[in-house]
DNA sequence: ATAGGGTTAG
């Protein structure tokens, strides 16, 4: 046991169990023999009506009473004084209770400085939260009790003053008084605001040593205070021990469970209330439906509310703003909606919720709706509302929108707040505006760990290794440990600029510190894995994540599926689509895109076809994979259909369609399709063509033939040849006998970028496709000179109905050779038209 | 004695 803050009573032990009433008699300080023996009946009779009406709330009734009284000239005792006042604290009737105060000092000393009506107005007007009033009051008591004493800690903790409240405690304690079951959670309510844990222990050890945690009041706050501080398991040994358990006991469990991250705790402590037959109430019920939000348990949740209106609960803000929260967090907006809409009163949380449900959603639009209606009802913005706003500005890359918040929370002194902070910060990193990103980061004075991570995220997202070490340094240097988000960050800057050894060695690191990687660490990695080509480490990585008893989301499955890609292995592809089979994983539409596209890339367009047509409701990225799937397998025809069927069944075409739509017509040499359909783009679907557009363009003129139209194009383009541009054209004249226009090509290529090793790649598929293979090797060679990380390209070469899959890896060209001759032995004839190389 | 909201990582 933690040692006391102070010494023990040595006074006989305060009996526990006795309910709340003084123990003294209010009457005992008044003199009976003032009342007239006549009369003592009709004022007993009084009294008891009026303690009636007070405890009913009819507090008007009850004064009149006593006007009576005071018009027949009877002297009222402080007793029908004390139970006014009483009835004024249970309905917290400020002026009413005023006005009796004033009777009373009009009725001279004997009444207003009667210890027990002394105490009453401290109590009342503590209940009331008038501080000044209540503490000038105290300090002029000529008995401070126990009562007293409890009325101005109680007032000091629900202003916040909980040091003061504390203070108060050990003070009470010095002055000889008892610390009984009424100051006691006042006591532990104050060290749980605090997290004064120590402080809290010796308390506990206090009601331990006095027998006082059989009563609830204590049991219930003790509890509270266990929670507040984080520790769950002191909190569930305290709740264990309640023999009757009544309804806060089991509320505080369940908040303190839904509070301390321990959702499925809380589930579970409900369901054995439910079992005892326990009645829910809205706080059982708000955090019941949080915890169910933060599981992302619908049934659950659902069943929360069909409890709540079954019980005949109230929709008050607090019940209405969990189920919005829980509706939307689970994705169910239109349920959120409603209950939004059956709300009678609604405050700024209850906008939030919904403004945060909307952006969590992705529904950026509806959500900068409601904010204007929440300005057209005059309602003022806080700081949530803004940093909601700010993360749709984020989610849509709007900057203007982040711009105009930005100069909102200036205006209005809302930037000092620290998540509205970091939501700027975020918002000008997803903007691409790193370096106003970092001013604010710098102008900051209060910076949590969660700005610290939005910033390195940024400079991870950015590829920005350097920048994202250094500031991952730095916040170890002022003092703030890093936790496994900061790290995650480190591992991303690292992979997204291909240093995939520093960050595996990174994530050992974390490792041995004692950081455990979470879902997005493993995630992270493997999808890095993948796109840097090691697409079996990314497997392995992915056993090693099943191993550790993680597991994976859509997006790791995703990643998984975009390595089979990498490694063009039909076989990992079939084990990945098995696995979602086997674990009933959620298909959702990234996944669905990904199995098309691994289906696709390793060859199987038949396969990729079967998935996309199991799919009952096609979106746009579905079509946009299969399209890009066909123009992987020169199926320009196939593409072409499914462009117009796209267009029939009313979802517009993005640019990633016409970029896939047009490489088909690349591939397949159909020039006057890919012209009207670059037409058909920046015409009628105002897409403002992009470098891979011109690139498709360039590909397109320049495979049938047509250079110099290529070069014309080039010429008039609104920017500048970037690699993609040659890279097109590179990969344009892969058949080209022209030796030295490839030569020139690659050379502005390794110009723009000279250390991407796909421009080597495709030189040397060039050499290899006009079968130059020594050059071919010689640029191999060169590449492994560089020490360029090695990505193997392939190629997928449809043989009649087949498509086959070939390596350009490190065996690249003797396979690609062997390969050539086994065709040529079969006699089948070659089309160049249809051997594409894919490249990341 | 118990009660609802916002910001970061893929």
């Amino acid at each position: 046991m933690a040692a006391l803050p102070f010494p023990l009573p040595t006074n006989p032990i305060y009996s526990l169990y006795t309910p709340r009433k003084p123990h003294y008699s209010p009457t005992h300080f008044a003199s009976f023999s003032q009342i007239a023996s006549n009369v003592q009946i009709s004022y007993k009779s009084y009294l008891n009506h009026i303690s009636s009406l007070c405890k009913q709330g009819h507090l008007l009734e009850a004064l009149d009473l006593v006007t009576d009284l005071e018009l027949e000239d009877i002297t009222i005792g402080p007793d029908v004084y004390g139970e006014l006042l009483q009835g004024c604290v249970y309905e917290r009737a400020l002026s009413l209770g005023q006005q009796i105060h004033g009777r009373i000092l009009k009725n001279g000393e004997s009444i207003a400085k009667n210890e027990y009506i002394e105490t009453k107005l401290v109590i009342f007007y503590s209940k009331c939260d008038e501080s000044e009033i209540a503490n000038r009051l105290f300090g002029k008591l000529q008995v401070q009790n126990e009562f007293s004493w409890a009325a101005i800690m109680g007032l000091k903790s629900r202003m916040g003053f909980n040091q003061e409240a504390l203070m108060g405690f050990r003070e009470m304690h010095e002055y000889g008084l008892l610390l009984d079951n009424f100051v006691i959670p006042i006591a532990f309510k104050a060290s749980g605001a605090l997290r004064w844990i120590g402080f809290g222990k010796s308390v506990h050890a206090y009601v331990v040593k006095m027998g006082l945690g059989g009563c609830i009041y204590v049991a219930t706050s003790l509890l509270d205070m266990y929670g507040k501080c984080g520790l769950c398991e002191e909190a569930k040994k305290v709740f264990d021990k309640i023999l009757e358990k009544n309804i806060v006991a089991w509320n505080s469990m369940i908040v303190n469970f839904t509070q301390n991250g321990l959702n499925a705790e809380a589930v579970e402590t409900f369901y054995e209330m439910r079992v005892e037959g326990v009645a829910p109430t809205q706080v059982t019920l708000s955090s019941f439906l949080s915890a169910s939000a933060n599981l992302s348990v619908i049934d659950e949740g659902k069943q929360g509310h069909a409890l709540a209106v079954l019980s005949g609960l109230e929709l008050t803000n607090i019940l209405g703003s969990s189920l919005i929260n829980f509706y939307s967090k689970v994705g169910l907006v239109e349920d959120a909606e409603l209950v939004f809409s059956e709300m009678l009163e609604k405050d700024t949380v209850t906008w939030n919720l919904l403004v945060s449900g909307y952006v969590h959603n992705g529904l950026v639009d509806r959500a900068l709706d409601l904010c204007h209606v929440m300005q057209s009802e005059n309602l003022r913005f806080d700081s949530v509302t803004l940093a909601s706003i700010m993360a749709a500005a984020a989610d849509s890359r709007n900057l203007k929108l982040g711009k105009e918040g930005h100069s909102f929370c200036v205006r209005n002194n809302l930037e000092s707040d620290v998540a509205v902070a970091s939501s700027i910060i975020d918002m000008y990193a997803k903007c691409e505006k790193l370096e106003c990103a970092r001013r604010v980061f710098d102008a900051t004075a209060k910076r949590d760990l969660i700005m610290w991570n939005t910033l390195l995220a940024a400079y991870a997202e950015q590829g920005h290794s350097g920048e994202t070490l250094k500031l991952f340094y730095q916040m170890q240097l002022e003092g703030l440990p890093p936790n496994v988000i900061s790290w995650n960050s480190v591992i991303l800057g690292l992979l997204n600029k291909g240093k995939v050894d520093q960050a595996k060695d990174t994530f050992m690191e974390m490792q041995s510190l004692g950081i455990c990687p979470n879902l997005i660490t493993w995630t992270t990695l493997i999808c890095g894995l993948a796109q840097n080509g090691l697409g079996d480490e990314a497997f392995l990585t992915f056993q090693s994540m099943e191993e550790a008893g993680i597991k994976p989301n859509s997006l790791s499955i995703s990643s998984l599926l975009s390595a089979c890609s990498t490694m063009a292995s039909l076989p990992h592809g079939r084990a990945i689509h098995c696995y979602i089979t086997r674990h009933e994983l959620s298909v959702s539409t990234p996944v669905l895109c990904s199995l098309v596209n691994m289906y696709a890339k390793c060859g199987s367009i038949n396969q990729a076809k079967r998935v996309f047509d199991m799919i009952l409701k096609k979106e746009l990225p579905v079509y946009n994979a299969m399209i890009s799937g066909y123009a992987l397998h020169g199926q320009a025809v196939e593409a072409l259909s499914l462009f117009r069927r796209l267009k029939e069944e009313c979802i517009k075409p993005d640019e990633i369609t016409f970029t896939s739509i047009l490489s088909a017509c690349g591939h397949a040499g159909l020039v006057r399709e890919g012209l009207e359909l670059f037409i058909d783009m920046v015409s009628n679907h105002k897409i403002v063509a992009q470098a891979e557009h011109y690139g498709c363009l360039v590909s397109i003129l320049s495979r049938s033939h047509n250079l110099d139209e290529a070069l014309r194009i080039i010429l008039g383009m609104p920017f500048e040849p970037d690699a993609f541009i040659f890279g097109s054209l590179l990969a344009a004249c892969r058949e080209h006998p022209d030796f030295e226009l490839k030569e020139r090509l690659f050379e502005r290529l390794l110009k723009l970028e000279p250390d991407n090793s796909g421009n080597y790649v495709a030189l040397s598929n060039a050499y290899a496709a006009t079968g130059m293979w020594d050059e071919a090797s010689k640029v191999r060679g060169l590449m492994k000179e560089r020490s360029l990380s090695k990505i193997p390209g392939h190629s997928l070469i449809q043989i009649g109905n087949k498509t086959h899959v070939f390596f350009a890896g490190d065996k690249s060209h003797s396979r690609t050779k062997e390969i050539y001759m086994m065709l040529a032995l079969l006699r089948v004839e070659m089309q160049f038209t249809r051997c594409i190389s894919v490249i990341s």
